[in-house]
RNA sequence: CGGGCUGUGGCGCAGCUUGGUUAGCGCGUCGGUCUGGGGGACCGAAGGUCGGAGGUUCAAAUCCUCUCAGCCCGACCA
């Protein structure tokens, strides 16, 4: 193409709202431009990045035995009710009414409707099946940010795998993991394949794949040992409390006006937070809730919901504390409480004893608790967050919390949507067997964005070239120099003919302006093509990644970008 | 949803505290001249209901009330 005739309105200054790199470069190239916040219009060159990404995802799961569907974007309400998710979801699902009044739903995923299209298939016989659509998807996010990175209007690629079985599921989650490092090594991401909590979504298992980011918005667990965990599943190895003996029971202990870990800490007679039991109560299901974790640690939201198996709850208030646990939040515990009352507790409060915690009385707390034998703990289970320093569970290396950017996660599902949409197959017994889903989504625009984040130096983007805009750029330094655009004329032919994506920037502009344009969008390699060095039969060659600049003689020149193209494709 | 901030030509901003000429600057755009290897110079020009509504006032971009929108932090995130 000419640059002449394209419409790339490049911009020297990014908008004044732009904080993430991605999104001040995409806006300031010329790629996309925002209608409203979450929702931004695909300018054509923005267009073809996001079409090469979506290519190479399609690529990659038509390898893997992937048949593309496309599927409608909205959904009646029956549908998500069959699976109850139009109740479980909320606020972040769009609905509206159709002229008869019937309610229908955008859709922000698609489990129910591909299931109820499973529910044609019959026979084990037809099974294993991986179907797929790359298609737009609708959240009302909370608060969308960062340009492209979270949106409310998004191309989204999603697979669905069908089995007889949880083998069978197995296999084809091994299959999605594989493509998935494929496709990010393709799109010259460094993600890493973290375990993750499911969620709503529900389902035995789940990873996502990381991509480290200060514009993300997760925190990874990881070691150098390999290990790497969501803070929503990581854990760590603590080092031994020393408890010394406790007394035969609990002995209850004035503490005057102490409301914190803190303030129980520092008075006399009071103990280091790692000795004593924070109690945190929820409302769950309705039903008050205890939550135990050891008082230097913190309570992780996510891991609560996991713990609980639902995400209907929220903290008690301090009305509902007192109601039923007799004392304001500062006071609280769980020595005593009644058996009605569920109580969670953290692992690493296992085994533990002597420790100090509120006794639901105003101005009071007990020491020498023994968990095991004061507490009557219903679940153990993993509830603290993970901190930076803390011993990998796997090899005892110190963990470090990375900042990344969510580019793909992958979901067991099980059999909670097919049994829901009634999609089941005979096995070869001739018995009616659920089939055994599996989910798998990767953010078209949120990877070009992320690639966007990860590849970009002072003058702008810096493209890899499997999904550079244009794979080359023909830069004419004097439009109106006669030899000069005769020889870039006969390069943008020769460069077409070899299928080179590229680009002529055949503008009257200053030399100057082409530069910078070219290197803002960031086409991987430039011939700078000008009277100057034509004089001796030269042109330059450069890269944009390195800005290694070399002369070329013309007529070796567009074998110089060929080879260098198809190298680096 | 809680907290903080911002809305003035296409983009970036000043003006607002203390109301008062024709609302200004840089970039971009259009015409022209000179230029031509890193966002060039000069001359001329187009383009703005100052987010919206209401109010105070002789007079509102500026003060007051309401409202809409956007950004950032947090909560949430299938």
């Amino acid at each position: 193409m000419r640059w002449s005739n394209l419409f790339i309105p490049t911009l020297r200054d990014a908008p004044g709202d732009a904080e993430a790199a991605s999104h001040k470069l995409l806006v300031r190239g010329g790629f996309i431009r925002q209608l409203m916040s979450g929702h931004y219009s695909l300018l054509p060159l923005g267009l073809k990045v996001h079409e090469k990404v979506a290519d190479i995802v399609r690529e990659e799961i038509n390898a893997i035995g992937g048949q593309e569907f496309l599927l409608p974007a909205m959904h009646p309400r029956s549908i998500w009710e069959a699976s109850g998710r139009w109740d479980a979801i909320g606020d972040e699902m769009f609905r509206l009414q159709d002229r008869k009044g019937a309610d229908v739903a955008l859709g922000m995923t698609h489990e129910e409707i591909f299931a109820t299209v499973a529910t044609e298939v019959n026979s084990y016989k037809q099974l294993p099946q991986i179907w797929y659509q790359i298609q737009w998807k609708f959240r009302d996010e909370a608060r969308p940010k960062s340009g492209l990175l979270r949106v409310r209007e998004f191309a989204m690629k999603d697979s669905y795998s069908f089995d007889v079985d949880e083998a069978g599921l197995d296999a084809n989650y091994v299959k999605h993991h594989d493509a998935y490092v494929r496709i990010f090594e393709r799109l010259g991401l460094d993600a890493v394949p973290v375990q993750a909590s499911s969620g709503a979504m529900g389902g035995s298992g789940s990873s996502e794949f990381m991509v480290r980011s200060d514009a993300g918005e997760d925190d990874v667990a990881m070691c150098s040992c390999g290990y790497a965990a969501n803070v929503e599943r990581a854990t760590s190895a603590l080092p031994a409390v020393d408890d010394d003996t406790p007394p035969p029971a609990p002995v209850k202990f004035a503490t005057p006006g102490i409301r914190t870990i803190a303030g129980l800490a520092d008075i006399e007679g009071g103990a280091p937070a790692n000795r004593q039991i924070k109690t945190m109560v929820y409302v769950v299901d309705e039903q008050l809730t205890l939550f135990l974790v050891r008082g230097d640690h913190q309570l992780n939201e996510q891991k609560v919901i996991d713990s609980a198996g639902t995400a209907n709850l929220r903290p008690a208030t301090p009305a509902e504390t007192l109601k039923h646990l007799g004392a304001n939040p500062g006071s609280l515990g769980a020595v005593g409480v009644s058996d009605d009352i569920a109580i969670y507790a953290d692992t690493a409060l296992s085994g533990r004893t002597n420790l100090h915690t509120g006794a639901n009385e105003d101005d009071w707390h007990w020491t020498g608790v023994d968990i095991a034998r004061d507490v009557n703990v219903a679940h153990w289970t993993d509830l603290r967050d993970v901190n930076a320093g803390e011993a990998c569970v796997e090899c005892g290396q110190p963990l470090e919390i990375v900042r990344c950017i969510e580019a793909g996660h992958i979901f067991k599902l099980g059999t909670k949507y097919a049994e829901a949409l009634g999609a089941t197959v005979l096995d070869q017994n001739g018995k009616t067997q659920t089939i055994v889903m599996g989910s798998y989504g990767i953010g078209i625009g949120r990877n070009m964005a992320a690639i966007a984040e990860t590849h970009n130096d002072e003058s702008g983007l810096v493209w890899p070239m499997s999904v550079a805009p244009y794979e080359a750029v023909i830069t004419a330094v004097k439009a109106n120099d006669e030899p000069s655009m005769a020889a870039a004329e006969n390069l943008y032919t020769e460069l077409l003919a070899a299928k080179i994506d590229v680009i002529f920037d055949d503008r009257n502009e200053r030399p100057g302006v082409k530069f910078k344009d070219a290197e803002l969008i960031g086409i991987p390699y430039r011939v700078t093509i000008g009277p100057k060095s034509l004089e001796s039969g030269e042109v330059e060659f450069t890269t944009r990644a390195t800005g290694d600049t070399i002369s070329v003689a013309i007529g070796d020149v567009a074998n110089q970008v060929i080879n260098a193209v198809e190298a680096a494709r």
